[in-house]
RNA sequence: GGAGAGAUGGCCGAGUCGGCUGAAGGCGCUCGCCUGCUAAGCGAGUGUAGGGUGUAAAGCUCUACCGAGGGUUCGAAUCCCUCUCUCUCCGCCA
């Protein structure tokens, strides 16, 4: 969410900016809200204020014992208009903070202007594609010779887009998963958290996912709770309405999570293998920070991406998204995209976003610095770090061998028993 | 699932015949004084949001906020209703 006052005042330049991220919305309705509100703000609070002076008179004239039943009356009727008006308000003001809540956030300077991914800027690249002596064969072909994905029966037990995982798929799965916390939280400083697997609507209109994109999340019938689409959701939602020391600053969190999307919308796309599934694992990195830290914050958080994929060997490259492919709450993103081989074509394997205020306003996320009797909205930021489906992807596609066995990174062997190969 | 207790400012904690209580008191914090340093002590200050006024900062002023929402009343932290959360006991359960 963005400031009221910033809105008011910069009308034009978030209209240029929502056109730049390829939306639509009229901000002309705001504005109209925006002056009702303040007529009628005006005039209630002025009654407001004549009440709270009767009140005292009345006061002073029981004490005195005197007769007070003529400003009662008078007064009668000024609650009955007070009571109109705030009624009123009421309701311009939550049409007024609805529309807030569908405003993006602003994009950073260094944001691309463009339409969409194909305007998105490549800043660096890190290794090579490997060579092979033969036709590298895409992953769900891999996983099902090897006996280690099972789309067939996930597919009968539940549905389309979700995986059984069998032996060294799911023990290399695992091991993923314990492989990229313990770099995060012995190397890079985060702190490892375990969070709810569900949600509340309060939590998701936090972080953004509601209320604009409700279609794409599993909620559970009969309930306000909602199957996380990301860890990003609860890890946030750590220290909303909570206001932090300075000291406290920054706070850097890791979680495994299972995460929940509904692929609303996506039918016909990467139905093969486990690209986009209902249900797809992710190690998250979460950051609470200073504001004038945010955008170091943000390089440091994609290294700490890329760190996994160089320890596992796997050639990628880092993507600036442009204003028309960048996420709703975001300020900036960098998508860290892994060399398929298999498919031969890069695939998103991380995403590590700058969300400067626009989380933290809505979550109520609040620090004081030193010294300092203000309070001040922390800057948010996260970053899978990574996706373990697709790490996996990448490991059998990157490292399979002509024989149909995959050779198992060296940096991951320790977490599987130091076997070396899936065969 | 059943029974009971509770939710007040950054924190602790007063506040039940409804009326100078934005909210006592304490702690913390900030500034100043004092002390050879530290500690202690003394003094002053210390919520948020939204309006109005002001070129702007400051200042002045108004309104709202005592878990959330509604009701009663001229007037509610204080009374009533609903909901949420926390705690205790019973039941059930991994």
């Amino acid at each position: 969410m963005l400031e009221l006052k910033f809105v008011r005042d910069n009308i034009e330049q978030i209209q240029q900016m929502i056109r730049n991220r390829q939306m639509s919305l009229d901000l002309q309705p705001l504005l109209e809200l925006d002056s009702g509100r303040r007529r009628v703000l005006h005039e209630v609070e002025e009654l407001k204020y004549r009440r709270n002076k009767a009140s005292e008179e009345i006061s002073a004239l029981k004490k005195e014992k005197k007769d007070a039943s003529p400003i009662l009356e008078e007064m009668k009727e000024v609650s009955q208009r007070i009571k109109t008006l705030d009624q009123e308000l009421g309701a311009i003001e939550s049409k007024f903070s609805e529309f807030l809540l569908f405003i993006p956030n602003m994009p950073h300077e260094s944001v691309p202007v463009g339409a969409d991914e194909k305007d998105n800027v490549v800043v660096k690249t890190w290794g090579e594609r490997p060579e092979f002596g033969f036709k590298p064969r895409p992953h769900w072909e891999i996983g099902e010779s090897l006996g280690i994905l099972d789309f067939e029966r996930a597919a009968k037990m539940t549905g389309a887009r979700f995986t059984l995982y069998w032996k060294m798929g799911a023990a290399l799965e695992r091991a993923l998963v314990t492989f990229m916390l313990d770099i995060h939280t012995q190397r890079h400083g985060y702190v490892e958290v375990l969070p709810p697997f569900m949600v509340n609507s309060a939590s998701l209109l936090a972080t953004g996912q509601l209320p604009k994109f409700k279609e794409d999340l599993f909620k559970l019938e009969g309930t306000d709770l909602y199957l996380i689409p990301t860890a990003e959701v609860p890890v946030t939602n750590i220290h909303s309405n909570e206001i932090l020391e300075e000291s406290d600053l920054p706070k850097y969190y890791t979680a495994y999570t299972p995460c929940f999307r509904s692929e609303a919308g996506s039918y016909g796309k990467d139905t093969r293998g486990l690209i986009r599934q209902h249900q797809f694992n992710k190690v998250e990195m979460v950051k609470l920070v200073k504001p004038e830290s945010s955008y170091d914050e943000l390089e440091s958080l994609l290294l700490n991406a890329e760190t996994i994929l160089r320890e596992l060997g796997l050639h990628y490259r880092v993507v600036n998204l442009c204003t028309g492919d960048i996420g709703f709450s975001a300020a900036k993103t960098y998508d860290i995209e892994v060399w398929l081989p298999g498919q031969d074509t890069y695939r998103e394997i991380s995403s590590c976003s700058n969300f400067e205020d626009f989380q933290a306003r809505r979550a109520n996320i609040r620090f004081r610095r030193q010294g300092q009797n203000r309070t001040e909205l922390v800057h948010t930021l996260n970053g899978s770090g990574l996706a373990v489906g697709r790490t996996l992807v990448a490991i059998l596609e990157n490292y399979q061998q002509e024989d149909g066995t995959v050779v198992i990174p060296p940096a991951l062997r320790p977490y599987v028993g130091n076997r070396e190969r899936i065969e």
